[in-house]
Formats: C-alpha cells, structure tokens, sequence
DNA sequence: TCAAATCCCATTGACCCCCATGTATTCCCA
DNA sequence: TGGGAATACATGGGGGTCAATGGGATTTGA
C-alpha cells in the first residue's frame, strides 16, 4: 500500500475524474471502494486517503481526551469536512464542487503520491511548487534516515512518522 | 462505523429531518434503528451518537467515583438529558423542540462527522466555527500521532495504552 | 376528543450503472 | 529492433434507480 507518482487526468463535464490505476491497486483491499478527501490545512490541495487510514484518524482522535480543543478542532477540519468517495464501475469519483472550488481545479487533476496518502491538485499550481521544493531540498542537503528493514515488516510505528506534513 | 463528512439536510415543517444515507449505513448493525441526540456542553450544537456509543458513556461513568460531582454533572447533562430518536419508515427522525431551539436550528440541518460521534448544527453558525477550527489549527501546527496500524484491530480504548513504543 | 406520532405514497433530482469510444501501453512476431 | 495488433486504461454520455423531501391518511396516546 503506497501511493507513488504524478499523474495528471481529466475532470469530465460532470464533475468526475478517473483515480489513477495504480493508486486503485494500492487500496485494493480496502472495505470501502473508494477514497476519502478532505481540504489540506497548509496548501491549495486535497488530501486524500483510504477507509482504514480514516479509521486510524479516528481513532488516534479517540484518544485524546474527548473533550480538548485541540481535538476538537481536528475533528472538525480532518473528519468533518472530508468526503466519502466511492468508485463508479469505471474507477471514477465524483469531486464535490466544493473541493473543486478549494483547490482552484479547473479541467485537470493531478493525483501525487506521497506514500501512505496522496494529494489532488490543479497541475499549474502544483508544478512550480514541486519545482521550488526540490530546490529548497537540495540546497539543504536534507537526507533521509531510512529504517531498518526488521521494523517495516512489524507495521508503522508511532512518534516518528506524522502524516499529512514534512512539506 | 465512522461518521465523517458534513451532510446538510432540510428540517420540514413537521420537525422532521433526514438522517444522511452515510450515517445510517454506519449505524445499520446497531440493535436500535435510530439515533441518541444530547445537548453539547461547549457548544451551540448537539451530540449524536450510537446505542452502543451511549452504552459505553454508560460504562465510563461507572468509573467514575459514584459519588462525584463531575459524574453527577456528566451522568446529568449526557444520559439525563438524551433523546433517543427512532428513524421513521425514510430513515428520518423527529428533532424535539426542545433540542432544535438549543442549537438555534432554522430550517436546515449539517450532520457533522467526527469519527466514532457527530454533531447537529445550524449551518450558518457551523461554518464560521469551522473555519476558525482551521486557521487554528494551521497556527498550530498541530500534526497528528497516528496509531500503530496493529493496535486497530484491538479497538479503541482510552487513556490505557498508546505508550512505551515510541522510538 | 384532540394532538402528535407513524405509516404510506408521490415527486424530484442527483448519483450510479451501463455501454460505447478513444488512446496509450504492452506484447508478440517478423 | 521495429511495426502492428491486442489489451488495458481513460473518457464521454444516456438513462434508470434511489435518497431526500413533501404531504395526506391512519393510528396512538394523553
């Protein structure tokens, strides 16, 4: 389950985009056919994601205390503005003109893999950010630390990874 | 069984209103066709929830030092003061008077997923509040701490584990 | 007896299923 | 290695279905 890539499809006159093939296989054993979205905090994107990663959301909420604002706010934002987007037969979704209008889309979609989630974006907008941070990256000489291999077999780990970030 | 997304639907002149086809989907292996509404304590809006949901505040409560105030606060406000509203033959319920004045309802209804619960609002008070709840959490930074994928299975259960795996 | 709740049916409009067409990639064979 | 066919994926659009809504009729309960 990773998602990977850029790929840019159309936005048909009636509001539906195909989910690219691969991000599909990606979620194939997911209960619900389909993918969540919701408004990115920090970027003119929609985040998108899968039903159990959802649930992972929820249920991460359900621990913090129940009644902090913080939590509250979370839910708010992540769970009570994302869409529930099933597959029509073709492997399309529908994208609520709410989101179109968020993210500024206009004809084109562009699907961009950042591993356990991905993002939606209009590709104008996309392309010279991507273009900057790959600049920003290399001029920090970022590296990653990659984990040992022993540890990915055993699931995600808590504390080191957050989703959703590390622009 | 998640609640997510916001769903408005239309109250009609006979206080009925639609529970969304989402939610209810959610609910369908409930032993009670219908839903629990209670007066929040923080906002200008109501809890909803599940049977078994309301089962569990039960249980928390129990808890609790019998004799508290805060359980008799809690046990008060969230099981004295809750409405169990059976869905009719459309899967609508009746708002009571008492709740659809509370939280200042006009003639709509926003159904606001969050997780394991929801919320009823007026829409046009909501919407400003979730706008705040974004730009709040955008200052903040907030990243939220996932789960561990292998604990989902187990269920969610509060304040008890969740520690002595971050690396 | 009256009011309120439940049942029932009609209407409407959005969504989903289905099929047809187009396009790019892959695979096979010369 | 290049060309061509076959397949899989992406796209376009029509029509049926179902969820949401409105309102009348019947039942229940105070």
């Amino acid at each position: 389950m990773l998602f990977t890539g850029t790929h840019i499809h159309k936005l048909d006159r009636k509001g539906r985009v195909s989910v690219p093939k691969r991000f599909r296989a990606a979620l194939e054993n997911e209960e619900f056919a389909g993918i969540y979205l919701y408004q990115s905090h920090k970027e003119s994107a929609l985040e998108g994601c899968s039903h159990s990663h959802m649930e992972r959301i929820a249920a991460s909420l359900d621990e913090l205390d129940m009644f902090s604002d913080e939590a509250d706010d979370l839910a708010d934002t992540i769970l009570g503005s994302s869409h529930m987007l099933p597959y029509d037969g073709e492997g399309r979704i529908i994208l609520p003109a709410e989101l179109i209008e968020f993210a500024r889309i206009e004809d084109q979609v562009a699907f961009v893999g950042r591993g356990r989630t991905f993002r939606l974006w209009n590709p104008d907008i996309f392309k010279p950010l991507q273009e900057a941070s790959r600049i920003r990256t290399l001029n920090r000489g970022a590296t990653l630390k990659l984990k040992p291999m022993t540890e990915l077999s055993k699931g995600a780990r808590p504390g080191t990874e957050n989703e959703g970030d590390a622009s």
